[in-house]
DNA sequence: GTGTCAAATTACATGTTGTGCAGAATTGAC
DNA sequence: GTCAATTCTGCACAACATGTAATTTGACAC
């Protein structure tokens, strides 16, 4: 054997958080996440009640939280694109990924948060560490201090509101539209400085985010 | 007398809800929300802890929460500003007006906020029936159905956005530099497209928002 | 294998939050 | 003054979230 990796007490313990997040999304999506209780989300992954505040902060969190190892993988995504790409696009590439990750919780989570709509702004109050993730990175490639320099703050919140605003149109017009084309049509709009009545052309100056 | 205006039923609640925030406030700067409980917020303001939960659903939005009423009021804001406006600058003027109400609710909201960072992101998200309304509004002024077309939430989002980050580099840059020219700066540089290294000169298509 | 140490899990106790409910008090209209 | 509607209140109660101390488990050296 020569999976190095990390050992059998790292691996039990993003299983048990694999566990109760799952066991969360299940239930959550059978009753609601408000019917359902810590104590029964901690039954089915067969562990104390206590055992979860050490995983999670809050019962929400199992749901919409965000890991801090994803965080590190988008920030490496982020740091490996090419360093004469406009930043905006740079994100656009980061987010584009993330959406279009096929994990099993994504459409888990969208039913909970179908059930239960005032999910989604807690959902995006978690996007916060990703976002000071993101600012740093592009603060570093930039090379200009985010503490004084405004551009860092400014791409990458503006990029996570088109983000945002994509997922709430996809959802408010049925779930109906691709929400890849929505996402690169907010990128294009405000690539051309939102603009009202400029007709974006179907991606243009945006390279394809798909290989 | 002819003050016909809200009877005295709705003028007391309003007194009532009032008193409530500050009392939350101003204990909440004294010791920090996490130690204040709701009761010693209604022992301060005289009501019984049933009645809190009756004005607001939580501790938290007692202080950092959205007032109904004030939604209202820059609802009618936006929707009286020149048809011919850019949208973008539309929302620059209603969200400037905003940063710059001299309420006496603020300074101490930023200062439980400085002492509890964790309080920012939950309150942008109580932006969000802020957020609702400018959509319907700018879907309204543009004759457009906000459930197919991206634009209204798309620009909407945005702007908030740079409200929000306008306030995060203050923040972390010391509160030292004037929040308004951030503002500015922020919508001037997402009008231009967020294109790194166009030197933004000092709001130049930007209307002048005080007089 | 055995011993040792650090980390993780556990049960228990506890304070707080948020809600349902039923009765008392207040308000405004007639 | 009567009456209906609204608001406030006290009480009960489930669920949440955290501190603490004891126990179990994994990692590592010998």
């Amino acid at each position: 054997m020569e999976t190095a990796g990390p050992g059998r007490r790292e691996r039990k313990k993003s299983l048990t958080r694999h566990a109760l997040r799952m066991a969360a999304l299940r239930l959550s999506v059978e009753s609601g996440l408000q019917k359902v209780t810590v104590e029964e989300i901690c039954d089915a992954a067969d562990v104390s009640v206590r055992t979860f505040y050490s995983y999670f902060p809050s019962k929400e969190d199992a749901i919409i939280g965000f890991d801090a190892s994803r965080v590190e993988q988008l920030r490496e995504a982020l740091a490996a694109r090419p360093l004469d790409e406009e930043p905006l696009w740079s994100l656009h590439a980061v987010l584009g990924e993330m959406l279009s990750e096929s994990s099993e919780v994504w459409p888990l989570r969208m039913q909970v948060i179908r059930a239960d709509p005032s999910l989604l702004p807690r959902m995006f109050s978690s996007f916060t560490i990703f976002e000071r993730a993101m600012t740093d990175v592009i603060a570093q490639r930039t090379r200009v201090d985010p503490k004084t320099d405004p551009y860092p703050s400014l791409v990458t919140s503006v990029a996570t509101a088109a983000f945002r605003s994509s997922i709430d149109v996809w959802r408010s017009s049925g779930e109906v539209e691709e929400i890849s084309d929505l996402f690169d049509h907010a990128f294009t709009s405000v690539s051309n400085g939102l603009r009202r009545g400029v007709a974006t052309p179907p991606v243009a100056s945006a390279p394809s985010r798909r290989t």
